[in-house]
DNA sequence: CCGTATCCAACATGATACTG
DNA sequence: CAGTATCATGTTGGATACGG
């Protein structure tokens, strides 16, 4: 079996890589949010039902910090600052495209309900 | 934002809902290691550089439940038992396929080292 | 407006020992 | 051989309050 280091941690999987740097909760429905436009810290955080400051801000530092993401902030009162996807984020779009349409085929085998 | 719910957890993107079901450390990969041919317990923990047989035998019980693979005990002495992978866990593949090749691109672009 | 700090609950994973 | 039980630890995410 392959094995990989980085950041002092062991990865024994690329699927474990991966879902190192874009799993979670919310990383990937962000960066799905982000593919066409840039977008607004409040912009974002509207788009989630829910989804507290301190996941926003994380998860975004996060991808901002490896890369997928870049930020801009605009010195404006008050402060404006926009997310936007890189080059290398968008390389994990067809992924996220892909796993999405897989998330609503699971679902609809599984007979769950969809709330309006 | 659409919503959905399931055994009393709500989920709020097709995403979480797929991390769900194949997310976390081992079940992408338990699949992938089943997706041609059934294979043993003991043959699985071989498999992996480390897993307990704790984290394996829960992470196979819930893909069993879910349907993803079926359990086949043999009453042999030492009882023997073998895991399959079902339609439904063979519609994963696809995707578990290209979320691996997307991370063998990954951890290239980050330059990491694979070791031997 | 866009966060960070703090505290806390829940869950994921690991180590070890034991059993049909 | 194929697990389960128990205990310990680390990580993830939520709630709330505060700060530039």
């Amino acid at each position: 079996m392959p094995k990989f280091i980085s950041n002092n941690k062991v990865y024994y999987t690329p699927v474990e890589y991966v879902l190192s740097k874009v799993g979670g909760t919310y990383k990937m429905p962000l960066l799905w949010r982000l593919k066409d436009q840039g977008k607004r810290f409040s912009e974002l955080k509207n788009s989630f039902e829910r989804i507290s400051d301190r996941m926003l801000s994380k998860s975004l530092k996060e991808l901002v910090d490896d890369q997928f993401l870049a930020k801009k902030v605009f010195a404006e009162i008050p402060v404006r600052v926009e997310y936007h996807i890189t080059e290398k984020g968008k390389r994990a779009i067809p992924i996220i495209s892909s796993l999405r349409d897989y998330g609503f085929q699971l679902i609809n085998e599984d007979g769950i309900q969809i709330e309006p």
